[in-house]
DNA sequence: TTTTCATATGTCTACTTTTACATATATAAT
DNA sequence: ATTATATATGTAAAAGTAGACATATGAAAA
């Protein structure tokens, strides 16, 4: 059981998902592949923290959907109590802007400029699953509160809005200060 | 020449380093331990991308200074211009986030409260590297612009700053959510 | 009708990262 | 005197990750 374990789990915990749709649901939280989610689930169904059923359709191939048991629920909650580790951050933009000054001046400009647009694209993903989060919290009827399971995911979205809205004024500020008298 | 390498170019580019040194100054930029850093420092050595000198000291054990090489600068060079890959993000806390409603009330406010303390913490030393930045560009005599080594360490402190305080505005806002009508 | 795309599940290899092991010098504190 | 800490450099094994390989269904587009 490492972090992305508990990390499916936790997803698990709110929705029944196949291995296909817990690679996508992921993606906003934690950076894993498909390569590492499907061994993972086979071995957490072996240990009996997840069990699933294989759902046939017609549109789409079969999947296999997912489900926490009991024990998986109970090993989750014992994590979820143990203090998060300080995040992992491996970001090339570090490096690519401490050697900036071995760039030409379009390449920084398009540097900056890119991370932009990268940002931004998130930001337009986050706010689509906020809307999300809210018409799901209203089907169920949940408030804000810390036990609706829908008000967790609405202060993890958040998050990572301001993160990209913070990333974006970043990139806008270092592109204003890379053109000076203009 | 993974991105690490890449990375202790940069930092090489700067200033003549140690191992030890490389492995204390990337801290803020790459995650990355030292016995990561010792093989590609001499697999880069052998490349002929950097240089040392054993440094012989009287008040700390000896230490070999690397220095970039003239085919380094130019693999580095080369490298800045390609695109920046996107960051990779593993936050522990997303996934506790998540699965918030299976927290106590105590727990989840200490899950955030630890987290805010460690980007406090960080956002301490940014600033210490801020002044820094300051004090060695008055040094060199740089001014704020793309040609100036210091300049895009300058710009790189910034985005930390405003990372860690984007990450500690987050938490206080999240710890009012937790407690409402108080 | 063939190709492309989204869905869906898996494996394998190479590479990267973490953790522990290992050693050594010099200072400062107990 | 002993212990702890900071400096300094390395190695080895285990774990985790990325990218390619592999296959298959069904829908939509060319």
């Amino acid at each position: 059981m490492n972090t992305l374990s508990y990390g499916l789990l936790a997803l698990l915990s709110a929705n029944s998902l196949s291995g296909y749709e817990l690679t996508q649901n992921i993606k906003p939280l934690w950076r894993a592949g498909h390569s590492q989610i499907y061994p993972l689930l086979m071995s957490m169904e072996q240990q009996g923290y997840i069990s699933y059923q294989l759902i046939e359709q017609s549109d789409k191939p079969d999947k296999k959907e997912y489900s926490i048991t009991e024990a998986g629920l109970e090993q989750l909650r014992n994590w979820v109590e143990t203090p998060a580790e300080p995040p992992v951050l491996r970001d090339e933009l570090h490096f690519k802007l401490y050697s900036l000054w071995l760039s030409k001046p379009e390449e920084a400009k398009e540097l900056l400029q890119k991370r932009a647009e990268f940002c931004k694209s998130e930001l337009e993903r986050y706010k689509v699953l906020l809307k999300a989060n809210e018409v799901l919290r209203d089907e169920r009827g949940e408030t804000r509160e810390l036990k609706a399971t829908t008000f967790g995911r609405y202060l993890l979205i958040r998050k990572r809005v301001l993160d990209m809205e913070s990333s974006i004024q970043f990139c806008e500020w270092a592109l204003e200060e890379l053109e000076p008298a203009k």
